[in-house]
Order: C-alpha cells, then sequence, then structure tokens
DNA sequence: CGGTTTTATGTAATCCATTACATTGCGTTG
DNA sequence: CAACGCAATGTAATGGATTACATAAAACCG
C-alpha cells in the first residue's frame, strides 16, 4: 500500500508560459510574474523593492504584469531571506481594560510611521501564553515583543532580546521600559486629598508581585508620612486591578467597621467598584467618601459622579515603548533605557472636602 | 575594488563540530543541530515533527541537544515550505470597545484548542489598515482573517478567500458569519418596554451603513407596528456606537422638544452617553426615563442604575467564528455559512413602567 | 577612439526547514 | 534461505524571494 500519501504534486512548474493569460489565475510567485514580464526575477524583485534602480519602461511594464495578476510577493520568503518581519507583538494580559486601549494607539501610530505592523496578543495573565507569543520571536515570526504586565518571558536568542516593557517595569531587568512615576503620582493623588481636608485615606492597593504597584504603595506612605498622618495598615487592601476586586476591597473595609472619608484606588475600575459597593451601602460619593482612580480610562468621565483619577500618558506611553523597540532593532548593541513619565491629576466629581469641614 | 560589502559570510558553516559547546551560543539550525547530534537533518526535523518515527536512542540524543542549545526552528523556513502558518488574524474597529473583549476571548479559545494563534489588529475603521492586514493573509503570513466590521476587505487569492465575520455581516457576500439576529433582539426589547406601557419610545440608531443596525432599526420598527404604535421617525436618531454618539443623540432629541419615556440604544456605550445626557438635564432614570442598551458589555452592570440590555452571546460569537474558520481553512471548497445566535434581554435597573401609570 | 564608468539586467547562491524518495539492515515467512 | 516487508535514517529537492556577483550595453572622457 504504497501511494498512499496526496501530497501536493510539483511537475507544474513550467505551466507559467502564457504570455496572455486572460483568467487572473491562482496565486503567483516571481518566476511567474519574470516569465510573463519577460525579464528576471531579479528584476522583477528589484522593480519592487527599488524602483529607481531600474529601467521606466522595464518597471511599469513589471508594474502592469504585477498588478493586473494581483501579485503579491509571499512574505514568508522574503522574511526567511532577509531575516526581519517588520512585525512586532505587543501583548497585554487583559483586553477587556480599556487603560490599554490608548496606549496600543501610541504604539501603532509610531510602529506604522516607521513601516511595523503591530500585532496584539493577550494572555490573559497566563504564563503557557506569554511564552507562546515569546516564542514568535524566537522563531523568527516576529522582530521583537512589547511586554505590558511585569514579567520577562524567555526568549532564547543569545545575547540582546528585543523586548520592550511598557506600563510596567521589572526590577533590576536590564529590559527597557517606559512607565509613569508611580511613587510621585500616589503621593500626588494623596496630597490632593489631604489639601481637601481629608485625613483618613483608604488605600486599594494593586497585585503586591509588580513593582509598580508597589512603588504607588510607597507613594501613598511617603505622602501621609509628609502630612503627619500615622499609617493604618488596616485602611490597605489589596485586590488585582479589576471592578470586582474594587467592589470586595471596599466591602471588606466596611464589614471591618473601618472608617475613612477618602479612598485611593490603584486603578479607575477598582474605584468603579468601589463606587458601587459605596452607593449600594448607602453612602454618598463625594459627601460621605471621595474617591480618587488611576489611570483615567475613558469610562470615568461617565461614572456618576464623574471620577477624579491620577492620569497616566497613555498615548504618549506607547509612543514611547514603540519608539524604544525601534532604536532597538535598528542598534541590538544600544543599553537598555528606562523613560519615565509623569502622571497628571485630573479632579473630576467624585472628591470633595470631607463632611466635617463643610 | 571588490570585498567591500561586509555581508554575512557563509564559511562558518563547519563551525559546529564541537559536541561539547559550552557556551550556549546565537542562533541555531537544523543543520547545526543535527551535525552536533550526529544526524541528518531529517532525523532532526523528525524528531520534533513526529518523535514516534524515529528511535528511542536517537530522539532522546536529539531533544538533549536542542534543549542544551535551546533551539527553535526558523517558523519562516518552516511555515514557507509547508505553505501553513497556524496563525489568525483579527481585525476589530477599536480595541477600546469592551463588547469585542469577550468575542476575542472566544475567537482564542477555539483557536487555542485547535492548535492555532491570534493576533489582534485594530483598523479604527480605517480603510487603508483594514488591507494592510488583510494584505498579511495575501502575503501567507497569516491562514485567514475574521473581521468584526462589515467591510470585505479584498484578498488577491483567485477564488475561496479564508475570512470569516463575525457580529457583523456584509449582505449578499458569500462570507462564512456569525452575528445575533438583530431584528428579534431590537423586538424583544421593544416588546419589553411596550410590556412596561411605553409608547413614545425613542431610538439610537448605529451607523447605517451597517446592516445589523438597519436589522435593529426593522426590529425597532416591527415591534412598534405589532403594538399598534404609529412611528414617528423624529424619535430615531443615527450615531456610531460611541459614549459622545449617546449623549449627543440624546441632546438633539431634547433640544427638539421630543418627548420620550424610553429610549432604545444600540449599544450600552450610546445608552451610557445617553444615560449622562439625561441626568444632566435633571431627567432620572428610571424614574422619567428607561434606558436599554445592547451588547452587555462589562460596564453595563455598573453604571447606576445598572443598565438593561440586550445581551449578545458575545463568547458564543467569537467560538462559532473561530470554529467556522478553522473549518474553511480545512476545507475551503465548503460552501459559506451563516450562522445566527439569539440575544437575550437582560434586565437590571434602568428600566420600569413609565410615570403615568405608576 | 580606446578605456573607464555607469546603468540595466541576468545567473545563481542563499535563507532554513520539511519531506519525497532512496538506502540499509533486520526480522518474517513459506 | 530467498524474498519481502518494515523500521530507521540519509540524500537531496523543494518552497519563493532577495541579492552578491557577473555581464552586457551605454555613457563618458581625455
Amino acid at each position: 500500500m504504497a501511494k498512499d500519501k496526496k501530497r501536493h504534486d510539483r511537475k507544474d512548474a513550467e505551466a507559467a508560459r502564457s504570455d496572455v493569460a486572460p483568467q487572473p489565475a491562482r496565486v503567483h510567485t516571481v518566476k511567474e510574474i519574470a516569465a510573463i514580464a519577460k525579464v528576471s526575477v531579479a528584476t522583477v524583485s528589484r522593480a519592487l523593492q527599488r524602483p529607481e534602480i531600474v529601467s521606466p519602461e522595464t518597471r511599469e511594464r513589471i508594474q502592469e504584469v504585477v498588478k493586473r495578476f494581483g501579485y503579491t510577493p509571499n512574505a514568508m520568503a522574503r522574511n526567511l531571506r532577509t531575516a526581519r518581519t517588520r512585525l512586532i507583538v505587543a501583548l497585554l494580559p487583559d483586553i477587556t481594560n480599556p487603560f490599554f486601549s490608548e496606549v496600543i494607539r501610541g504604539i501603532e501610530q509610531v510602529a506604522y510611521e516607521n513601516g511595523y505592523s503591530v500585532l496584539l496578543g493577550e494572555t490573559q495573565s497566563n504564563l503557557v501564553r506569554e511564552q507562546a507569543y515569546a516564542d514568535m520571536v524566537a522563531a523568527r515570526q516576529a522582530d521583537g515583543i512589547i511586554t505590558m504586565f511585569h514579567r520577562v518571558p524567555a526568549i532564547p536568542m543569545g545575547g540582546r532580546l528585543p523586548l520592550v516593557n511598557a506600563c510596567e517595569y521589572v526590577k533590576d531587568s536590564g529590559i527597557s521600559s517606559v512607565y509613569v512615576d508611580n511613587v510621585a503620582a500616589a503621593a500626588t493623588a494623596i496630597d490632593y486629598l489631604v489639601g481637601l481636608g481629608h485625613r483618613d485615606i483608604a488605600f486599594l492597593a494593586g497585585p503586591s508581585s509588580s513593582p509598580i504597584c508597589e512603588d504607588r504603595e510607597a507613594g501613598y506612605h511617603l505622602a501621609l508620612k509628609r502630612a503627619g498622618i500615622p499609617l493604618d495598615a488596616a485602611l490597605t487592601v489589596v485586590g488585582d486591578f479589576s471592578i470586582e476586586a474594587g467592589e470586595r476591597a471596599v466591602e471588606s473595609l466596611l464589614a471591618q467597621g473601618k472608617s475613612f472619608s477618602a479612598l485611593f484606588c490603584s486603578s479607575d475600575e477598582m474605584a468603579m467598584g468601589a463606587m458601587r459597593a459605596l452607593t449600594s451601602r448607602g453612602l454618598r460619593i463625594p459627601d460621605d467618601v471621595s474617591v480618587i482612580g488611576f489611570d483615567d480610562i475613558r469610562f470615568s468621565r461617565y461614572t456618576s459622579p464623574p471620577l477624579t483619577t491620577m492620569a497616566q500618558p497613555k498615548n504618549a506611553l506607547g509612543r514611547e515603548a514603540m519608539t524604544m523597540m525601534i532604536e532597538l532593532l535598528a542598534d541590538p548593541e544600544e543599553p537598555p533605557r528606562k523613560r519615565v513619565l509623569a502622571a497628571e491629576l485630573v479632579v473630576r466629581g467624585s472628591t470633595a472636602p470631607p463632611k466635617a469641614l463643610r
């Protein structure tokens, strides 16, 4: 029982002679196009890559044929030869999080300006998936990776690996990163609340595995200290960045009977959850409790009341990340850089002086 | 003046003899691995592709070498040879829209189960970008495309093109699609409002270029007719799906002095904008105006009041889309199919009987 | 006008993995 | 024990484009 495999045959190589080919048949190769345009494959390739170096007549003839047959060079073959794909993979834990949307916009803008394409991968914070995407770089399916979480996938590519960290960073990692000054940002938020007259300020922290969350917590501590307010550890509750976490955190604070007149949340989503939990307990915002978020996502403007928040320069974060990536690809010897941007307080309706002072 | 170009040399082919190679050097090829493991390239390839057909000893030896040197086959070369990438590009107009997030989850689940990877492209409804991504398929950089908008990019690949439309569809297009029964869904929403006692029901329509929006409008008309309510064309306002559009639409309705006790919005985001516009005019929801949305995005549960909406089976839409794609790739002769799912009414706090009846 | 550039194009090597087909050696079977 | 089948491995063709190098033709120059 031989002859079982019915793989692609290959005796059809010569079928490309008909200059008049009426039907725009299947899919084409340089070879065929070359034959039809009566030039060599090299000339076809040149006409497409660097049109200026082929004579005008030839160039036009080739372009006409290319167009007529809808020829698109096989990117696999090209990439194999040139060892570059002009493709960047951007990895984010959760596309559902509106914070990332604008960062990605920034990434794409710069990518586009430089002839790169961006493809997005959602990892759901799953190590296996992170690695799977990272392997695409190792397999030369993409030129580089921009990650938006605080883990560094292993890319076995001896030496420099084309990786940039956006929004987060990894301590002591020698990886280029862009992020905001989270210590300063958190401190600014707290300063603002203190300025309004608050002294009992609760803090909904993000996952403690993330350096930026530690930084925010450090900023919180710093600002309290500066204001001479003693730290009450019970006023800090840890959660992930989700709405649900915000909801749960507030419930747990209230269940413990902690009293606080302001709440600083590590993300806008947490703030949304917190607001929901507070109002469902009959507390009014900002009358009874002021709430301040972090990120300034699109929806924050539309909560009721609209959310006061620390706005991250999302677009700039993305742009800068991609810029770094391009530099890194241009010169792999380039030493890793960290770029720290500033967050900005956006005051909306969810904050006010505490009741006692009014 | 020869010797000027300093391109990659290739005299180093033999440099791979040292079985004891201490430093996990650069990047490797089958050839090198084969040399080190003292087998042919074919055997290395086989050991990786179909381990069961090489003898256990050889297999283990090869695997050991592969591991030791961190060898990852070059995907470009492989894909070139095998003419498949196991990569699907999913295109969405706007990652910012939380509706798509869950659809994508569904897509990725099925992809993963079938050994495919998904990469996302955001087109911002820009024709050029849509086409750029579509070209990746033409260039054989991806096996297929799932689009989540109502336009069909041209993929010059003579004959069947590996394209599936999710959430939207294109009329008479012979393209496989999955979407909800928008006529029925809209009618259900209106029926519900009518059932509550509403008669003056305004409608925030989506972009009229989109067939699904026409369908929703048709459902609105149908249900009104069924209820014996005459259509007041001035109660329909067109917008895109955005929050801002919802806000503007309501403002324009109110500016025209139209009175209505209920509002059916073509997306939850529009509903959020509408609610904002209504409350800022001093109207209470649902006391003065009932609002119902469409999609059931994550945030709808957290608006105040929580939003009543027509929930799309987002995950199922994604799963089904990817399933179709896989079938299509397996058998390109497969005729295009349309699969229509049902949306489901989710009642929350933004709807109530009209004031008059209470 | 011979010689040197420059310009346009062609030939063939190359990128790296997969796999059809060939080869070798061994166990079965009549 | 010859003949055959199967298992394990090797050799080399293949996929499609890019590009170094070679060549031919035209342009330039003193």
